[in-house]
DNA sequence: TCAAAAGTGTTATCCTTACACCCATGT
DNA sequence: ACATGGGTGTAAGGATAACACTTTTGA
């Protein structure tokens, strides 16, 4: 017969402050076997198959039990069932140790502009963290991040090399095409393959935690995390935060997700900066502009916002009543630098 | 304590067989409580979280066991949790009833051009169905089908009428942009919102089937199925059918796709019935060249194939190699009718 | 010779990109 | 006055959509 399977739901809650892009992360259940690489995760929970009528709204319910914050819209990103590859451990609240296979779905959640700030009471650990903090190569605003050329490049060349002639080139095609390296476009939304390459080479801190736990080896002492290399996270979180990242750096092009992270009023500087935040990449002003205008997605309230620095802006609105009209479209993304 | 879940894995496998779009179903295990409406369903079976290290593996393994048929590429869809509303029952192969509360994973498969037929021997019920009839409303290659406006559209609007009148227009609003009523433009990947719509108003089959059994009642007798609606599935199969076409009809126009359900060598003008077939819409000949062109995805041969009907066509190959470089892009859709 | 399907050419229109420039506010 | 950010105009190049037309085979 079949043995236990357990689901774990996990949630990637992205929102917008001070123009940053953030994800809601959650610090463990204070207690026993605490490690250093167990720092953070997403806020997840098991699902109860008995009391649970779909796994969205247990979702939702444990979203708001962990961080005090009631989630808005809400997707499925994945499901994640692979034995040993950075599976979650005993680290899912509730669930006792050896409940057997852990399965994880992942979610992604968009939080509406000026986010409330989790309200202390109920969150014990929760807090709004920057998402480059886990992916700095992913930031491309003010140009190619340097990490990539000093280390990333590197370490994979190396890693490529390790191997016999044909896998090797293979190898560094994907590293080439990933990274953009050797004159290779950067694509913003290959989020996860990147994480995935950087998990295989070992350049990402999960990588080794899991090869230590699986093996039934103890960490030896210092594991030494390059900053450089982002924040690595407990279980396969990571993992699920670059599917959720990459998902919606893919779906803003063709839906209007980024509204969902608006406030109700902002001008279109606030949308821009926004828009930038998810994909990374810094965006041309004007043709920016003439896209949101050609979309009709925005309607201009007349209204001034004077706190702005320069000249007032003129605060818009999103005409939602569209999304049940006609299948809204989403913004392209006029790019400033090519290379 | 939480209860038991069980893992099932359901596979949509698309094909083209003579320039129709065709999915593999298989007849339920011949036996005890057959119904009427469990005649169909996909290649499904349960996960086994003792012996199946992933999901793709299990997956791969039944559909050769059931079909004799292997898998080429594999992508997920979607995890379907609810409680209720058309879960699976008994009829996951090997499973007893009353094995608790049953997740369902379902899996998008492509295979490549003319496909083998599926060997007899290890297939029991197993066969290629055009998908045109599950979905009936979904071809619109030879203009709007008259099932939309002979029976869907009134069905709608008598559904909508059914509720205050608040309610009502938001359902009729939705109604229209799904099935292009009253001048809406079709929109051909809404494959899966366009399902819920008919199961909720109850066009779908599978709705009343589904109330029978929660409720516990016995279907009276005849259950009139209209043939224009569809043949229903077992379980949640035709959702998970529908999911699967609404995804590859979206991912063709930006990843080539396409070219996994083509054989190593075709014509221009197969792989432009390829692409009609699944998308279910008529495409302008001399523009979807230029597409082609354009995209640079494909190679002449230098060689014709003579067995077209009138001229013999050149034939080209799917420049695969670029997979590994560029992230290549899909196939826009140049549209032929307007209305 | 004719039907059927393959394949070529041309044009108007729209979208994207890039560049230059003006406007309104606070300090 | 000038720095800062908001906002407008315009022109080149490329992509799309809609035409009409020629070519090569089998029956």
């Amino acid at each position: 017969m079949s043995g236990a399977v357990t689901i774990g739901l996990s949630a990637v809650v992205a929102a917008i402050r001070d123009g940053e892009a953030v994800v809601l992360v959650v610090r463990p259940q204070t207690g026993e076997g605490l490690r250093e690489t167990d720092s953070t995760g997403l806020p997840s929970g098991p699902f109860d198959p008995d009391h649970d009528r779909t796994f969205e709204l247990a979702l939702r319910d444990f979203v708001t039990q962990q961080t005090g914050f009631e989630l808005g819209y809400v997707e499925q990103l994945y499901t994640f069932g692979d034995k040993g590859r950075d599976a979650p451990l005993a680290d899912l609240g509730g669930v006792a140790p050896g409940a057997g296979r852990i399965i994880s779905v992942g979610y992604l959640a968009l939080a509406p502009g000026a986010l409330p700030l989790p309200d202390r009471t109920a969150s014990e650990g929760a807090q709004w963290t920057p998402w480059t903090h886990f992916f700095p190569w992913e930031d491309w605003r003010d140009g190619r991040p340097d990490v990539i050329d000093d280390v990333i490049a590197p370490a994979c060349i190396e890693w490529a090399r390790a191997h016999d002639p044909a896998d090797s080139e293979q190898r560094l095609t994907r590293a080439r095409a990933l990274f953009a390296l050797d004159g290779a476009r950067w694509n913003e939304e290959r989020v996860l393959e990147r994480y995935e390459l950087l998990y295989e080479t070992g350049l990402a801190a999960e990588a080794a935690r899991d090869r230590t736990r699986t093996q039934g080896l103890q960490p030896k002492g210092g594991l030494k995390i390059d900053a450089r290399l982002g924040q690595p996270m407990s279980s396969d979180h990571r993992r699920i935060l670059a599917t959720g990242l990459g998902r919606l750096r893919g779906k803003m092009k063709y839906r209007p997700v980024a509204f969902e992270l608006m406030p109700p009023k902002f001008t279109l500087s606030a949308l821009q900066r926004t828009v930038e935040a998810i994909s990374g990449v810094a965006l041309h002003k004007q043709n920016f502009r003439r896209v949101i205008e050609r979309t009709e997605l925005v309607e201009g309230l007349g209204v001034l916002d004077s706190d702005t620095g320069g000249r007032p802006a003129e605060l818009f609105r999103f005409r939602r009543e569209l999304l049940a009209t006609r299948q809204a479209t989403g913004l392209t993304l006029p790019m400033l630098r090519e290379s």
